[in-house]
DNA sequence: TGTTAATTAGTGGTTTTCCCTTACTTTGTT
DNA sequence: AACAAAGTAAGGGAAAACCACTAATTAACA
């Protein structure tokens, strides 16, 4: 018997959830709640083997409930269910221990299926959930080259030199490794931050992390 | 009439694409290479509508060969295919480029379906190789969670003196915002070296960044 | 109710980074 | 070849970061 916790703010929608589920001899709908604080109180009585948990609650969002719900019930399994397909969204509540992501408009059938995958220890995703993201997967490169080319070109010895100052080593370190003067690895430096337009040292670590300005 | 070109080491596979696709009116092989290099060779005659890649090609990755494809011929479509499941290679190539990924074990069906997908512009992957990037989306929550055990626990103070050091703020600055002495600014920052293990402000960013450590 | 960890702040000094300016050299373009 | 633009190289002086040490107050937690 697998049983289950509604956790939805909408009324209507947890009765669907119900009538849907209630046909399902395997399966037992142990409780509702129509907010994140409510899901918490609950797990202190009862622990269900799945919560199918809205991700847009009123109280705190469907990540915080996560976190919550798992450093307290490691075991308990989490199926996010919302309105819409952002990848935002959905990345966030995976790395956040959710088993799996279906939309609300997705139809009895595969809403079972989902239940019954997550419960053997799966994880699920409906398949416009599974594009969103393979497309957001995609995106990033062509975002990260467009981004690139904000910025000035980087010449040679520049490049040396902010290596070796993500590698936390001194001015001084950094001339005796290059066999060049103190004043010529000042120079590259304050070059660096006018081209990345950066205003110190952490700002010139974040800015070629972010941008992937070394390799 | 969709025009492809195959591109793999092994000539069996090769030919047991090509039978497959020889009973379809819509499609057309029109060439076959054995390597990357004749890939690029290739584009210099003709341009097909797809390419049907093999990641693991003697002379460079499938990676290298999608790059130098798209940049000369960026219309082309890829629909990568290989032996492995590896989150690694798929995540590599979608960033470079391809359209689709499916396994060398995918049945005529899929690959048929696969073919058409890509070529009305949408993305196509096998089940089993979303599954393989849905676990990874997850993994990484599990092992930023043990990497950042590796460090002592950074406090909220640091937490947020960190954040500011991260937006290129000097010490007096954060003194200032945080209503709290200079003094007091340049212990969490030495704390934070401590801690950290970093030798100066470019560690400490670099450190937080690559680990994640805020959020 | 202790004990530990965090937050706060100070003295006083050293090292490192940053800013502004000046040359010389390389590179690319017309 | 000529010229501009960018790269490389340095100097002096100011600002910021780092270091070692001490120490009081507060929060956490078992």
């Amino acid at each position: 018997m697998i049983r289950i916790l509604v956790a939805d703010d909408h009324a209507m929608f947890v009765d669907g959830i119900e009538s849907i589920l209630k046909n399902e001899k395997d399966i037992e709908v142990i409780g509702r709640c129509y907010n994140g604080q409510a899901v918490l109180d609950f797990l202190e009585q009862q622990e269900p083997d799945i919560i199918l948990l809205d991700i847009n609650l009123p109280d705190m969002t469907g990540i915080e409930v996560s976190k919550k719900v798992l450093s307290s019930h490691p075991s308990v399994k989490i199926l996010a269910i919302s309105m819409f397909n952002e990848e935002s969204f959905v990345t966030e509540i995976l790395n956040n221990g959710a088993q799996g992501y279906i939309l609300k408009n997705t139809g009895r059938e595969e809403l079972l299926k989902a239940i019954h995958t997550i419960c053997d220890g799966q994880t699920y995703f409906s398949n416009d959930v599974t594009n969103t993201i393979m497309k957001g997967l995609m995106k990033q490169r062509k975002e990260s080259n467009t981004k690139t080319s904000f910025f000035p070109k980087i010449s040679r010895r520049e490049k040396e030199v902010l290596t070796l100052i993500m590698q936390e080593h001194t001015t001084q370190e950094i001339a005796d490794k290059l066999f060049i003067s103190l004043k010529t690895v000042e120079s590259h430096r304050s070059n660096l931050l006018n081209k990345l337009n950066a205003r110190n040292t952490a700002g010139l670590v974040r800015i070629a992390l972010e941008n992937k300005l070394l390799d």
